[in-house]
DNA sequence: CTGAAAGCGCTTACAG
DNA sequence: CTGAAAGCGCTTACAG
C-alpha cells in the first residue's frame, strides 16, 4: 500500500509538509506542493481514510437512521416494503447529495441494538446522522435528540441539542387536494389517513379541515376515516367504508399517500365503482408509480429533491461548524408542496 | 470517551489483556476475564471500531456496489427508479444479513470514480464489496475482477480471482412461465425482455424456447420482442406489438419482469383488451406489487432471500478465510426459481 | 515554510 | 497467562 511516507521521500519532503499539502494548508511552499502533487500522481497515492479518522476522532461518514418502531428492524427493512417506496425514492436522492459531499452513507449494523445506539455511532466516529423517523418514540430517536452527534431528520419533527428537521408543508398539501376537490364540485369528501403516528398525519387532517372552512362547508368527523400508511390497509379501510357508506354519501377521498391510494382504488374498482365517474381520489407523495395506476393518480407532490437537499447541506454545516450552532441552524426546513393533476379526479357525479 | 486503558485500570491489568479478553483470546484467565467485563460493564466501554480496523488493516464493513451503466449514478440512484424496486427489495434483505453478521454496510461516495474505485475501497479498509451489476461492462466491474477484494455479484454472471456470483435459475424460471401458458392452451406466445443486458435477458428467452421445444411447439423469432427493464419502455414496446399483430395473432406474452408487466398491462388496457381474457400476461420477479395491479400478476418468483443470504454467507466465508480460497469458495450458487399463480393469465381465448 | 515528535485507540509478536 | 513495546497511517501543536 503505498502510504504518505513514500510520497514524502519520492517528493524530498516530510510526512508533515505532504499532509499539509493534503489538507490545502497555505503553509506549504509552492515547489514543495508541486513535487507532493507529481509524486501523489506517479504513486497513485490516496490517503488511508481510516487513519484521518482515528486522529481527526472523526470520519467522513454521516450514518443513516431509520426508526420503524419494530426496534429489531435495519434500515432499508423499514423502508422497502411497499408502504414506503416514497422513502426510498428518498434515500437515492439522499445518497446522491451525501456523495456530492464527498461523505460516505453507513447503514451501521446496530440499529436494533437501541441501548448503545449512540455509543456506537460514537465508535465509528460517524460525522453525522440523517434520521427518518416513522415511528414517534422509539428510544434511538429520543437518545439521538440528546446526543452531541449532528443530527437531521427529515420528515419527522424532532428537535434536540444537535438536530432539527425537514419536512414537506404536509398541511398546505391537503389544503390544496381538498381544495381542488372542492373547486370541481365535490361537498362529501372523505379523508383516510392516519390520525397518529409522527403528527404527519394530524397536519394532513389539518389542512383538509382548513380548505373546508375556507369556503364554510362543515366538517363531520364521520368522513375523516384513519389507517396504517400501506397499501394493504388503506384497502382494507375503504373495503369498510364502503360497506358503511353508499356511494353518493361521498364523492372523493384525500388519501393520505399514494401507495395507500393504489389499495384505494382497488377497493372501489371491485366494488364496480368508477374513478373518477364515481369517485375522485388523491393521493400524496407523488411516487413516479402514479403514472401507472388506473387510471393514474392526481397527488400532491413532495419536492423530495428540495428536502433531500436541504437536510445534506444543513448536516454538513452543522458538521462543519463543529458544534457552534447559531440559532439558523437548528431551526427547522419546511418545503412547500404542490398539486399535479391527473386522472383520478373529476367533477362531481351529476346525481348527487 | 471510554478507552480500553480505563477498561485496563479498573480491572488491574494491561491493555493487552483486555484486548486479548475482548477478542476471545484463550490467554486470559478466568479471572481476569471476570474483571475486565465487569469493568466494560461499568464504564459502558464499547470498542473504537475506527482504531481497530487501523490496526487490523481491515474494518468491518462491506460495500455495495451497484453498477449502472451509466458512471456516475451512486448506488441507490441506480435501483429506486420504478423499474428496479426488485432490487431494493433485495437490498433490504442484504442489510438484513449483513447486519446479522456484524458487518457495517458501506455506500462509498465514490461509486462514480471509477479510476481509483480500488483504491478508495482498500483506503476505505471494506472487508468485501456485495454488488449488483445492471451493466455488463462497466469499468469498475473488471476492476473489481481483478482485485484482491472478496466480492460476490448478485443477478449478473461475474466470476474473477476474488469473485463469484449468485442468480436465480434464469433459464428454468422463463420455462415455467411458458409452460405454465401452453398448458392453458396458449400456443402463440410472444416473449418481451431485454436481449441483451448481462446475459440475464438471453438465459430467460432460451428457457422460453426450451419450453416451446418440450412440447414441440415452433419457435417464431417475431414473436421475441425486447424492450429495456422499465415500465415505460415495456409500454411503448407494447403499443408497437399492438400495432403490428392483431389480437388472436398472440394469446400470451411471457415479460422479462414485473415492473415490465406494469407497462404491458397497461397498453394492453389502453386497447380495449381484456387480462387474460384476451391476453394472458406472466410477470418476473414476484415484486410484492404485483399483487395490486389490474389483475393481480402470475409471475416468477425469484427467492430474494435465499439468493441473499447465499451471497453475503459466501461474502463472509470469503473474508474470513483470508484470501484462501478452495474451489467451492468460488462456485457460482443458482437459485431456483417458482411460478406464482394469480389473475392475469387464464385459459386461451376460445374463438382461437 | 518545514520537520521531529507525540499521539489517535487499538492489536500483536516478543519475552517472560 | 501477562505486560512492555512497537506499530497501523495519519495529523498537529511546537519549535525553528
Amino acid at each position: 500500500m503505498v502510504t504518505s511516507e513514500q510520497v514524502a521521500r519520492l517528493a524530498g519532503v516530510s510526512r508533515a509538509t505532504v499532509s499539509r499539502a493534503l489538507n490545502g494548508s497555505p503553509r506549504v511552499s509552492a515547489e514543495a506542493r508541486k513535487r507532493i502533487e507529481e509524486a501523489i500522481v506517479s504513486l497513485g497515492y490516496e490517503p488511508d481514510v481510516v487513519a484521518q479518522s482515528l486522529v481527526r476522532q472523526r470520519s467522513r461518514t454521516i450514518a443513516l437512521g431509520l426508526f420503524y418502531g419494530d426496534q429489531k428492524s435495519t434500515v432499508l427493512s423499514s423502508i422497502s416494503k411497499t408502504q414506503h417506496y416514497f422513502y426510498l425514492d428518498l434515500l437515492r436522492d439522499v445518497e446522491q447529495e451525501i456523495a456530492a459531499a464527498q461523505y460516505d452513507l453507513l447503514l451501521p449494523s446496530i440499529s436494533y441494538a437501541q441501548k448503545n445506539y449512540i455509543r456506537s455511532l460514537q465508535m465509528r466516529h460517524v460525522a453525522g446522522t440523517l434520521a427518518i423517523a416513522m415511528h414517534p418514540a422509539d428510544e434511538r430517536v429520543r437518545a439521538l435528540l440528546e446526543a452531541e452527534i449532528p443530527t437531521v431528520f427529515i420528515d419527522s419533527l424532532n428537535q434536540g441539542k444537535s438536530s432539527t428537521y425537514v419536512t414537506s408543508d404536509n398541511q398546505d398539501g391537503a389544503r390544496q387536494a381538498t381544495e381542488h376537490l372542492i373547486q370541481l364540485g365535490h361537498r362529501r369528501i372523505v379523508t383516510l389517513m392516519s390520525g397518529t403516528a409522527g403528527r404527519i398525519g394530524p397536519l394532513r387532517q389539518a389542512g383538509y379541515r382548513q380548505a373546508l372552512q375556507r369556503v364554510g362547508l362543515p366538517i363531520d368527523e364521520d368522513l375523516m376515516y384513519t389507517s396504517g400508511w400501506n397499501t394493504e390497509e388503506a384497502y382494507q379501510a375503504t373495503l369498510l367504508l364502503l360497506q358503511e357508506r353508499r356511494p353518493r354519501d361521498f364523492t372523493a377521498i384525500v388519501v393520505g399517500s399514494d401507495l395507500m391510494a393504489i389499495g384505494v382504488l382497488r377497493a372501489l374498482h371491485q366494488h364496480g365503482l368508477h374513478v373518477p365517474g364515481d369517485v375522485s381520489v388523491v393521493g400524496f407523495d407523488d411516487v413516479d408509480l402514479c403514472r401507472y395506476t388506473e387510471p393514474p393518480l392526481t397527488t400532491i407532490r413532495q419536492d423530495r429533491s428540495a428536502m433531500v437537499q436541504g437536510a445534506v447541506q444543513r448536516l454538513i454545516r452543522m458538521i462543519e461548524s463543529d458544534g457552534e450552532y447559531d440559532e439558523s441552524m437548528l431551526a427547522p426546513i419546511i418545503i412547500p408542496t404542490r398539486l399535479i393533476t391527473r386522472a383520478s379526479t373529476g367533477p362531481v357525479p351529476e346525481s348527487s
